[in-house]
DNA sequence: CTCATCTAGTTCAACTTTCAAGAAAGAGTC
DNA sequence: GACTCTTTCTTGAAAGTTGAACTAGATGAG
């Protein structure tokens, strides 16, 4: 799928111009702000963060490797190097699967449950503060409909949700 | 500003979790195809390649360091590796700024402006199947003023955007 | 002028991410 | 069972990022 570009390219409107440079402002500075802010709070940066989020609400609080990367939105590569840190930390840690024997599950340890008890208070603040608390209900509805729709779009599965994939 | 938090966190109510959630995924789906788009089209990650934007649009295709780096939101440490990346690649110059010799001035070569006509297409493309060609009207225009709102408030010179700082 | 202070930009070490390669186990075929 | 193909997860090196320390030049007060 290479895009075929055939004929002219359309370019980006001045206002598309403006909406993606709003974009890629908001959502870089959201990120950065959250990095540090857990950084500081959790000792780690969100992404991490966001992983024993995702344990802590999987049955059993254990989830095998590819299903946790899938979910998270990350190759197993990295998730491999992830869960090793977080294991050094003692908030995560490795079992075997026992219905596959190349399986593996990463499970969220008490002290990885602690600290996510301890942090989950300030980072939900700062995501309101960024976020929610700035918004109206109707700009709320309408930013998930449109985040669910672009996400749809990029899912890897959907190859099939390029548009107009007819000649 | 240390997230004062006093008295109980206001968890997120369903739909905000269900609008976070797909803000994430959405946002690092985007971020991920977007980089590869352009590693494999272009030989550089994203925010290389919105340096060399911003150059090309700046008078004499050339920026101070400090402002280049306020621009794309990045730090100053960031952009100095960036910079030596590009100007190994023959796409950026540096030179000396003529009013401050603490200064340097990122140019944007002929290679440069090159490797960008040659590459904006099919980024443009990509930007448009995974955003704009997905929304209508009203939802671009609402995504930019959501975005223009978050970005503000999470300026940093606008630390007194914290929106109920009175008492 | 001299001093302290600030700003511009770089550099270093620690850490994270990526990509390609690889080991190990399951699954289907003959 | 032997073969091939696929899936699961890890590893190692290269590339990128971060935060703190550092150099050099500007700036303002006395």
């Amino acid at each position: 799928m290479t895009t075929a570009s055939t004929g002219a390219p359309r370019w980006l409107t001045d206002e598309e111009q403006s909406v993606w440079r709003a974009y890629l402002h908001a959502t870089t500075l959201l990120e950065d702000h959250l990095d540090r802010q857990l950084q500081r709070d959790a000792g780690m940066p969100h992404i991490y963060y966001g992983l024993l989020v995702q344990l802590s609400q999987a049955p059993g609080r254990r989830m095998r490797m590819t299903e946790l990367a899938k979910d998270a939105k990350i190759t197993r590569s990295r998730l491999s190097h992830a869960v090793a840190r977080l294991e050094k930390n003692g908030w995560v840690r490795r079992e075997d699967c026992p219905s596959d024997r190349r399986g593996q599950n990463a499970v969220l340890t008490e002290e990885g449950s602690e600290m996510l008890r301890r942090s989950a208070p300030g980072h939900v603040a700062a995501v309101r503060q960024a976020m929610f608390d700035r918004l109206t209900p109707e700009q709320v509805r309408g930013l998930g409909e449109i985040m669910r729709v672009m996400a749809a779009g990029l899912e890897p599965e959907g190859a099939g949700a390029d548009l107009p994939w007819l000649r």
